[in-house]
DNA sequence: GTCTATATGTTGATAGAC
DNA sequence: GTCTATCAACATATAGAC
């Protein structure tokens, strides 16, 4: 049930990853779907409740996957997500925070909030593994775990970006480099 | 000479850097130059002219740059890079790369075509002071200077989408940690 | 070089019928 | 739920006068 509604989150999610929140329109949506504009706005009556619905999404899936994965060792959690960039990077989409950061000043209000909980969320997340990853002796850095998210979090938003524009072994040799950095011995095992 | 012309390249410069390509207009600019549109069409006869006369004009300071600190230590080089972005930071605008590569697949050819010859550009510049830095013994670190490249562009970029949403310390944080991780010595030299 | 006027298309959004 | 019809606002861009 809610399948049109669903579909829209969707397909919204998949332009924004590829264009940007500003570079498509309803209209966009509803021509793939077979629809009139009015069907869409009636489940999102403005642009920002759609944008906040796919945020919604997203953080909903950040939950499943936490509690699914939280008693595995701390560096097989973090492959889980890194395989979650590897396959973007393979469509050639980019994460939800690379494309919505950028334009954050020309988001509405309620907009910039989700994304901003959005990031805390991802980085809390990273940031929980990276500790317990080292707690267990799996990984080896230094500094704070919280500031190691954002190192990896930046390695991993930033290798979407750039292998878009410079093809896609750039995803490769970041990550590979990246993981090294923390000795985690996954380099070559987060592909499928 | 060409006051004009300059005036309305540094504008569109500002608001690819603070909004993005795609959120801003003629009109936007027309209207703090107490210009109308088309005085701006005649300098740049479409959008994509003046996108590439700012990535132009990005890639001229880039070899000015380089050319000027060319005989200064690796480190030194990389600092007065570091610099730049620390200022970008405190207005909260965020660089050329960072705003243009996630709008990528929306942009015409022949600006995807100069925002590539950027990337590159940027991080060859990069490479050239790790690797000098690294053979001068003033950086420590694993892997080519192209690679470690990516991940210091990579942490810049980020750093500035971050910092304007999660709050100013986000840079100091960042940079502080990459900067750790080549074992450079100037951590906390790079504010001016 | 800068203007007025205009073309042409798109945007997000609403009213109201079915 | 989905439609037709419509809106005001804005976009990029051009023609042609001064």
């Amino acid at each position: 049930m809610n399948d049109t509604r669903n579909q829209i989150i969707t397909l919204a999610d998949d332009f924004i990853r590829t264009r940007g929140f500003n570079a498509f329109s309803y209209a966009d949506i509803a021509a793939i779907m077979d629809l009139q504009k009015p069907a869409i706005h009636y489940y999102f009556p403005s642009k920002a409740d759609l944008g906040i619905s796919v945020i919604d999404k997203e953080l909903e899936t950040i939950t499943r996957n936490r509690d699914l994965h939280h008693n595995l060792p701390g560096d097989e959690q973090l492959k889980e997500l890194v395989q979650t960039f590897f396959a973007s990077s393979r469509s050639r989409k980019i994460c939800l925070t690379g494309s919505l950061t950028p334009e954050y000043t020309t988001l509405p209000q309620r907009l910039q909030d989700k994304v901003q909980e959005m990031c805390r969320s991802i980085l809390d997340w990273m940031a929980a593994c990276l500790e317990k990853g080292r707690a267990e002796g799996r990984f080896v850095f230094q500094g704070t775990p919280q500031d190691r998210a954002l190192l990896v979090m930046s390695g991993l938003l930033s290798s979407l970006l750039l292998s878009r524009v410079l093809g896609e072994d750039i995803f490769d040799r970041m990550i590979g480099q990246l993981l090294q950095d923390i000795n985690a011995n996954f380099s070559h095992q987060y592909k499928k």
